[in-house]
DNA sequence: GTAATCTCTCTAGTGACTAGAGCTTCAAGA
DNA sequence: TCTTGAAGCTCTAGTCACTAGAGAGATTAC
């Protein structure tokens, strides 16, 4: 009835020191402990570890993650930031597909124009990276506030 | 002739803190100082900076961008080298879009099947999150040793 | 009882910056 | 020449989501 941080992690796929750092995080409350101090969880951590690595495993922050927890816990409350949350990283992952993609194509056609066995002087990807103007596509840099994808 | 050190960040585009940080970290070598200790560029550091730039631009760590200074420093070697980091990075970009694409069509479907005008136990969006079984597609974590496209 | 394995807390490191404190230098106008 | 305000200097610490390691104590299987 009772697990170890170690049958936790084994359940749940989440590393020990992860478990550890999520707790201190407040995602995870405080469990029981043993009577040496070690900590000790039953099924409802069990349950909410899994929908943590869950959402983690879908891109979603900490951050994030905290806020759904909190609607969780409060199953009167309207579900509008839930769907919001949900939504926000959508539009993120498709931005970052968008410009990850124009990434592809730019690399491709700059690891495409070098063979690999000339002389460095020559190679079109130092040239390439040395010289934007060389580049088709435009390719800026994502300054938006980062929803971490790993 | 000589720009100070913001004169390079409005050139280049990379800002003044960052353009420190290079130079701590090898990839910019030390500058001229003017009498008062400041720093002086000159045309070499512009374009140097310009190609850490456009690598950063295009998700090339800061390690990978190493490398391919190190080659552009040595116009005589054989560019193997810059070649086979360009592919890994295209790689990796491959790697990274086929990812999001299954997170894209997860969240897709998870966000949809909630309007937001519920109450929280009732929410799909939490329900989804709660239970894996509810997923179409397997999206499991990136556990490769990430190469950062922020 | 003992040995092997877990678990504990704490600190520090990762990558690529970013923010801020407290100071000095520079450039332009009066 | 003096002043003022912007820009520069170094250094430390913070970001995110962990991960690694030290050195100690707890638990479990035999």
């Amino acid at each position: 009835m009772f697990f170890s941080i170690g049958d936790l992690a084994a359940r749940t796929g989440v590393k020990v020191p992860t478990i550890r750092y999520y707790e201190s995080r407040g995602l995870l409350s405080a469990p029981l402990r043993s009577s040496g101090n070690q900590r000790r969880y039953g099924h409802a951590e069990l349950e909410r570890l899994g929908f943590i690595r869950h959402a983690r495993d879908l891109g979603f922050s900490l951050e994030a993650i905290s806020a759904l927890i909190e609607l969780q816990d409060h199953p009167d409350r309207a579900c509008t930031s839930a769907t919001r949350i949900a939504q926000g990283q959508l539009d993120a992952v498709r931005e970052k597909i968008r410009r990850l993609r124009a990434l592809e194509s730019e690399l491709a056609r700059i690891a495409e124009g070098c063979t690999g066995d000339g002389a460095a002087r020559d190679c079109y990807v130092l040239a390439s990276l040395a010289d934007h103007d060389l580049c088709v596509q435009d390719h800026a840099r994502d300054t938006s506030p980062s929803t971490q994808l790993t």
